[in-house]
DNA sequence: TCAAAAGTGTTCGGCTTACACCCATGA
DNA sequence: TCATGGGTGTAAGCCGAACACTTTTGA
């Protein structure tokens, strides 16, 4: 433990002298497009940084929360707007932003492709879905906040009705499947997944047939 | 969603007119005494919430990280030192502090009270261990830190060894079961919970007894 | 008509749950 | 000696994992 800056504590309530630092906010936004999960980049159009790929973010704005500043930026970088999005955690290394210390709080939010067109603004000269398994280096320390935040969506997996999100409103199950498999990073048996799936009660049928796909599959959607 | 700081964030490069934000850290310290889980409060002996009791908590200096930051809080308030913590969540409504703006990240933290004497130290007037089930109405928003801490606990429960942080370095399984029970807030079955545990080979016995305890039960220590 | 994908049930093993009696010890 | 707590095993139900064939549809 470092007890060099005991004196500098010793002044522990908030006053105008405390030391203040710049804050901001990435967000690693998933997607389900052709069939597999992709994660949303920004290409950086200034330095540091200039012409790397990286997960959007920006300033915590005055006045504002981080989720509200997240949405902000989103909308500023990228066109996206109201999303629903998940705190993961919280970045202090000293040295992470080569220009000053910024502290970053990094969030993820999944969305419907299809319904968020996006479109590069301001800072970022591109935007592009990403595969995951095809993500190039990201600048900054966003290898590590993307690999965060994968791990933390993965942990909600079982809770949360997250498909609600990703997927259109009527879907098939393969589809679901295929988004699971996406963010399990795993195969998962068709059967047992159907009878979990089924058994929930949180998805049901809507008695429609996805056309265009061989066999005919049956299109669901979630319950409520 | 709010657009009104649309301009505001035209600008999302970080530069020296950057909005910049007091950043604090709260720590929930969990021990176990007493065969409960208690929580670690101190008394606040300025305004604002002067005479309230509420998590230990203080900015974040100048060229640490938020971890390193904790333990030099927790040193500075109550003396104790070196703990390993673990990020819960960081809070950023713009009226949690009602003297200026604050974001701040909670951690949580597990010690043995019996190694970690505590003294109140700087503008803290009293340090006590509270049962869970005593916890008086904390300051500022720490009710909210409070149960989010001990959530993420619970949630830790599964992985981890925490209990190698909280127990003596030799322990009763009734002590490992009255910790677990503290935790999750519900009563286990003996049986089922001493099979578990040494099923799971992580727990080992020293073939001591523990005396003064009627029954003279066996003493286990975490294995490796 | 053929290739591809959808849809469907059963068995097995492991894990969790429920449950009651005897033994060791301190008071 | 007695009251308190420690220690032990078994049976039943539940859940997840493995596994193959028939039906539907688009090409």
């Amino acid at each position: 433990m470092n007890h060099k800056t005991l004196e500098s504590l010793t002044i522990t309530t908030v006053s105008s002298s405390s030391y203040e630092c710049t804050i901001t906010v990435d967000c690693a936004v998933f997607g389900f497009q052709d069939n597999e999960l992709r994660l949303l980049l920004v290409k950086r159009a200034i330095d540091p940084f200039k012409d790397q790929w990286m997960l959007p973010g920006g300033i915590m704005d005055e006045g504002h929360t981080l989720e509200e500043s997240v949405n902000n930026v989103l909308f500023n970088l990228t066109g996206i707007h109201d999303v629903h999005q998940e705190q993961v955690k919280a970045y202090s290394s000293v040295d992470r932003h080569p220009v000053k210390r910024v502290l970053t709080v990094c969030f993820y939010a999944l969305i419907k492709p299809e319904n968020h067109p996006v479109i590069a603004k301001n800072y970022v000269s591109d935007v592009q879905w990403y595969s995951l398994s095809k993500l190039p280096k990201l600048g900054f320390d966003h290898d590590q906040l993307a690999v965060d935040a994968l791990h933390k969506l993965r942990g909600s997996l079982d809770q949360n009705l997250i498909f609600g999100e990703l997927l259109p409103d009527k879907f098939t199950l393969k589809e679901l499947q295929d988004l699971y498999e996406s963010i399990l990073d795993e195969t998962l048996d068709r059967r047992n997944f159907r009878k979990k799936i089924l058994q929930s009660g949180l998805v049901i049928p809507t008695n429609e047939k996805k056309i265009g796909v061989k066999g005919g599959p049956e299109l669901y959607r979630i319950k409520k």
